[in-house]
DNA sequence: GAAATATGTCGTAAATATACGACATAATAT
DNA sequence: ATATTATGTCGTATATTTACGACATATTTC
C-alpha cells in the first residue's frame, strides 16, 4: 500500500508539480530549447542532436507530449514537432506565482539561518 | 552501463533540471508553500499539516535542502526551517529565462498544428 | 511490389524516487 | 537520572524513471 499520496495534495500543487516533473530531466530542457531555437518544426531528428538513442528521445517526446506543452504532427515520413507556446506561457505564469509567493516573504538571509 | 546520461548535457541544463526535480512532487511544493505562509519559520511540524508521515517530509525536506533552496536551524529540541529567498529569486530568473526562450517564437497555436 | 526511411511501441534491465516503520540521538522537562 | 519530545538516519518494499535494442507500422521511392 506504499506510493501515490500524491491525490491527497490540491490540484493547484499536483499541476505544478507535473509540469517541473516533465522539466525535471535536461535531456526534456533541452528539447524544448532545440524546438524553440528552430524556426520550422523540426521532427524526429532532435534524435541527432542529443546524446540519447532514438527510442530514449522518443520516450522523451511522449513525456513532452503527454503533457500537451509539445505536439507532433505527421507529415508524411517525418513527425513533425512544435511547442505548444499558448500552453507554456500559462505554465510560466504559473511558476511566477509560485515564486513571488515563495520570494514574498523576508525569511532568512542567504548566509545566516533564521531567527524563530 | 545504462542509465545517467545526464553529464552529456549543458550545466544549464542540468540546474535548470535539478530545481524542477525539486518541485517535481506536491509534498515539496506544499512545503515551500507553507514556509512562505508563515511568518516564522517552522519547525518540522510541517509533517503535521501534510498527508505524509514525518520520516517521509523529513526526506522531501532534506532534498530542499540538498539544493539550498530551504535552510534550517537546530533550536534547542526543535529545527527551524526557513525559505532561502534569495535563491529562490535567483532560480525564478532562471525559470523566466528559460519560458521567454520558448515561448518567443510564434510556432504552432493552440488548438491547430505546426506548418513545415 | 520491394527496399529504404522515419517513427512509435514493447520488453526489459538498472537506477531513482516514494513511503514508512524501527532505531539512534540530542535536548528539555520532571 | 529518567522520561519525554523533536529530529534525523537506516533499512526496505514498491513504484517510477531512464535507457536502449528488437519489432511493428506506415510512407516514400525505385
Amino acid at each position: 500500500m506504499t506510493y501515490a499520496k500524491i491525490a491527497a495534495f490540491t490540484e493547484e500543487q499536483q499541476q505544478l508539480a507535473r509540469v517541473a516533473k516533465a522539466l525535471a530531466h535536461p535531456a526534456r530542457v533541452a528539447i524544448i530549447q532545440f524546438l524553440a531555437s528552430k524556426q520550422t518544426c523540426i521532427s524526429g531528428d532532435i534524435a541527432a542532436e542529443l546524446p540519447l538513442s532514438r527510442t530514449t528521445v522518443s520516450q522523451h517526446l511522449q513525456e513532452l507530449k503527454a503533457l500537451d506543452l509539445i505536439r507532433g504532427e505527421i507529415d508524411g515520413l517525418t513527425v513533425c514537432y512544435c511547442l505548444n507556446t499558448e500552453l507554456l506561457k500559462q505554465v510560466h505564469q504559473q511558476f511566477t506565482g509560485f515564486f513571488l509567493e515563495a520570494t514574498a516573504s523576508p525569511a532568512c538571509g542567504p548566509a545566516d539561518a533564521c531567527a524563530c
